[in-house]
DNA sequence: AATGAGCGTTGCACATCCCGCAACGCCCAC
DNA sequence: GTGGGCGTTGCGGGATGTGCAACGCTCATT
């Protein structure tokens, strides 16, 4: 809509693909040569082209600080938090989102079931690592070496018979998360609940949270739960998209 | 230069420090509405900013994209190479650049000494990963399980009486090195051969390549090799700022 | 050593394109 | 139902970006 400015940004997109000199920035973008002078110079002010010395020129440490301050600054909850209530509102269930740092995974948001059944987390609080949907798709994105450490250092609590009994087990089932892109917890923290998680990715293809619908057997069965998945990892995806401020965010999906 | 370019440039730092809908970009820019509007409307339609739900703008994926694509079509040795020349010409030794790639430390470039004097290294030839300096700086910058991991998984060849003995020494030195910013191998890989080197690190502070310079005992002792240390380190950060797209790159320092 | 080509840079006059204004429509809150 | 706030639109005046041509520099060539 602004010719200047638009001229001015094509030629970000130029520079990502490799360094190139005056002559054919103007020439790529069908402009005099001055014209693109005054357009790089401008860029370089803001310190979002950088002139190497052979005088070519090539994008700026301002962009990748831009990008960083931006990731820094945003807010998975805040974003996720309208997606997380209309996903409660349309299962009925218990909605969780929960972030991975520094060996624990913690629950920074919830939306409570409408059914009146109480369920014992809490927002704040460590998740039950070893079993939990949500700590094994956060798990299943850390790198090899960091995953098998962590997973060697972990007790494996019997909560239930289905609980995850050690190490070797958990990072078979770490695998098989990481491949198939969603992960439940069938009865393994509480015998009689069972969920269902989806990851949220940012802008680099990395897990930077989690998701997942929770309800006890005697509100709807395991098999009934697991129709749910198409919905959860929509939601998942959604949330994704925006905060990696993708475009094309078509509604719930 | 170009006002309209300048202040759609604005717009981004801006936004980088979160959310912030039309009137407060216009305020903060100190412009009509209709003005802000039509910038961030051409700042969107190249994806640099986002829009989200409640109408407000965001720095989009775009600028993600750009900065990852441009961190990949960087390439360390294109722009190292004339530091490694100009070292080269200051120090007569045997100048090499080194990166780490699975597992593995490579060289990747390497200027000749001017003394007669060969050395057994070839560029894309794996290197003494226990002993290098290059070694050394490259696996001292991994994230501490991988690091391990590594480390556990070497041989130690004892390729003089000064080499690295076992893994436990190693990660001793690393701790050593990452703390220093420097490195040296003192006779660890031939007898008489010792080498300084220091750290390229990219925007975002991880080391990227290294560099070190080499010479034999009977061209100079190795305390005379570590008086070179500033000069080295000096060209390291040199290589990083230019690499990296930071200003002043005040000649070779 | 001289010469020319190529590139970045500058000043300028024209007219293009951007700016701010004011008015409209919409949504939400009261 | 009504008012205020916000995003959006069309328009004329004029500041601002544009392309041209000429300059100076560096580097490669003869």
């Amino acid at each position: 809509m602004s010719q200047t400015v638009d001229r001015a940004l094509s030629i970000l997109p130029l520079l990502a693909q490799g360094p190139a000199d005056l002559g054919q920035v103007a020439e790529r973008l069908g402009v005099h040569k001055s014209t693109a002078l005054r357009l790089l110079r401008t860029l370089h002010e803001h310190g979002l082209v950088h002139r190497q010395q052979d005088q070519r020129y090539r994008l700026g440490a301002r962009l990748f600080a831009l990008a960083q301050e931006a990731v820094e600054n945003l807010d998975v909850r805040e974003i996720a938090h309208p997606y997380l209530l209309a996903l409660n509102e349309r299962t009925g269930h218990t909605v969780h989102l929960a972030v991975y740092e520094e060996g624990e995974v913690v629950y920074i948001d919830k939306v409570e079931s409408r059914y009146p059944v109480r369920m014992y987390s809490r927002i704040g609080k460590p998740v039950a690592i070893t079993v939990a949907a949500v700590a094994k798709l956060l798990l299943a994105d850390l790198p090899e070496p960091e995953r098998r450490a962590v997973a060697a250092k972990l007790d494996y609590p019997p909560y239930t018979p289905r609980s995850t009994p050690n190490a070797a087990a958990f990072l078979k089932e770490l695998a098989t998360v990481r491949a198939q892109g969603w992960a439940t917890d069938l009865g393994g923290h509480e015998e009689s609940i069972n969920c269902v998680g989806a990851p949220v990715r940012g802008a680099d293809g990395r897990v930077v949270a989690a998701l997942s619908v929770s309800a006890p057997n005697v509100v709807v069965t395991a098999e009934e739960l697991l129709t749910l998945l198409p919905e959860v990892r929509g939601t998942a995806d959604a949330i994704s998209r925006e905060y990696s401020g993708k475009p094309a965010t078509k509604d719930t999906a």
